[in-house]
DNA sequence: CGTTTTTGACCCGCGC
DNA sequence: GCGCGGGTCAAAAACG
């Protein structure tokens, strides 16, 4: 279970990769983008030419369901606030999702994962997985499940911003580092995702 | 020895 | 009101 656990740029994988794990492992062939504010419908628009297809979604409430690439099945991603455990205020965080090509199941985006919960969907016959940011204070969770269809692509869902730097990026940047072919992760991804961050 | 994973149970919202 | 589908909890095991 134990991938790259350390955000060190020595990636062991225990698949034949070795050196560039990223550019081997991570294809990002569809990313969903769904800014889903407030009342527009963030659907997806796949395009031929880039197929690169980012799903945000920022608090809802409101259905921001998105359309998974034409799918028979439409993905809905519901917001599912429930707060009312604890009348704690419902306010969900940005939300992420993204489609990708790997051969793992998860990827290092640089912040440490914790699973908490593992599930079967439906329409899927894969397992749903569940993790949350092990940081301190940090709830941002985290959702990823493969294709049922393309077994090579997994989906990954971010829930949340991170009220922290990534372990990955202290550890960069005190090596005064920067992300380049090697660090590359989806940190800097979500980074530029990330452009307005819920009140 | 502390942290994470595992796994079933529980819980909750929604549709019927 | 009930059942389904999905999300989370929590105890014990496993791991480093």
């Amino acid at each position: 279970m134990n991938h790259s656990q350390s955000p060190s740029p020595n990636f062991t994988l225990s698949d034949e990769n070795s050196i560039c794990p990223f550019m081997d492992n991570y294809d990002f062939t569809n990313l969903m983008f769904d800014v889903g504010e407030g009342g527009n419908n963030g659907l997806i628009q796949e395009e031929p030419s880039s197929p690169t297809t980012i799903v945000t979604g920022e608090s809802g409430g409101s259905g921001s369901a998105f359309t998974t690439l034409s799918k028979k099945e439409p993905t809905r991603f519901d917001c599912k606030n429930r707060g009312s455990r604890d009348g704690e205020t419902k306010k969900m965080g940005h939300r992420v999702a993204i489609r990708t090509r790997s051969k793992i199941d998860v990827m290092d985006d640089g912040y440490k994962w914790r699973k908490y919960g593992k599930k079967s969907v439906k329409n899927n016959t894969n397992k749903r997985n569940y993790y949350k940011c092990s940081s301190d204070g940090c709830m941002v969770k985290k959702r990823v499940e493969r294709d049922g269809e393309n077994a090579a692509y997994v989906i990954t869902t971010y829930e949340g911003v991170h009220n922290h730097e990534s372990p990955s990026h202290v550890y960069y940047s005190d090596l005064g580092l920067s992300y380049d072919h090697g660090n590359w992760n989806q940190h800097s991804l979500l980074q530029s995702i990330q452009i307005s961050p819920p009140s």
